[in-house]
DNA sequence: CTACCGATTGACT
DNA sequence: GTCAATCGGTAGA
């Protein structure tokens, strides 16, 4: 029950170092009195330089400025009118983030039925927008810190050990820039892993 | 004000 | 597998 909360040191490391770290992590979101929680499956790292796909490209704006604030933050963004949820690293001066692309659902998964209006597992948390739906993630949590006695915060089950060949690495999802860059980062063989199976 | 874009999703063949 | 709906944010007239 009392497992430890990830700090802000865990993410001011590299940014790809902190994707992988991430993959069997727990995340975890109270809003409402409704404690919602999943394993972490599939993570992709956004670079603070020589990254064509990075929000942060161009310097800061009202948009981004998240990601330019401190590690262990989150930064929230909206696309095709739906959100995705980043966690800053590395930062302050180094504009870098992890997108949490899908978890395994754990806790709380009747709520998260009842938020996705949507019955099967598979399609609660398989995608950025979907577990934010699914965990009440929103703009008003954009440049939030992270934290147990917060809406969201990431924890570590000591009895969660994978090995290094559990995870694989893969170009990202979606991006239309950059494509060559290995920066997706998936639980081998889960589930609940999103995108084309090839890529799982 | 209008025009256009996208780190997506869900419906469809 | 393919494809279009979706709408907040941003840029430009």
């Amino acid at each position: 029950m009392a497992h430890d909360a990830l700090d802000a040191a865990f993410f001011q490391h590299d940014v790809r170092r902190v994707a992988r770290a991430l993959i069997g992590k727990t995340l975890v979101s109270r809003w409402n009195q409704q404690r919602v929680s999943g394993m972490i499956v599939e993570t992709e790292a956004y670079l603070p330089r020589g990254d064509s796909a990075s929000h942060a490209l161009g310097g800061p704006n009202r948009k981004n400025a998240s990601m330019f604030g401190p590690a262990g933050h989150a930064y929230v963004y909206t696309i095709h009118a739906r959100h995705c949820f980043n966690i800053v690293t590395q930062n302050p001066g180094i504009p870098s983030a992890v997108l949490i692309r899908a978890v395994e659902p754990l806790g709380g998964i009747g709520w998260m039925q009842t938020r996705r209006n949507q019955e099967k597992r598979e399609l609660l948390t398989t995608g950025p927008a979907r577990l934010c739906e699914a965990f009440a993630i929103g703009r008003q949590l954009d440049g939030v810190r992270l934290g147990r006695r917060r809406h969201i915060w990431i924890e570590h089950d000591p009895d969660i050990r994978l090995a290094a060949k559990a995870i694989r690495k893969t170009e990202r999802i979606g991006v239309t820039s950059a494509q060559r860059l290995q920066l997706r980062f998936v639980l081998r063989g889960n589930r609940f892993v999103s995108g084309p199976r090839s890529l799982g």
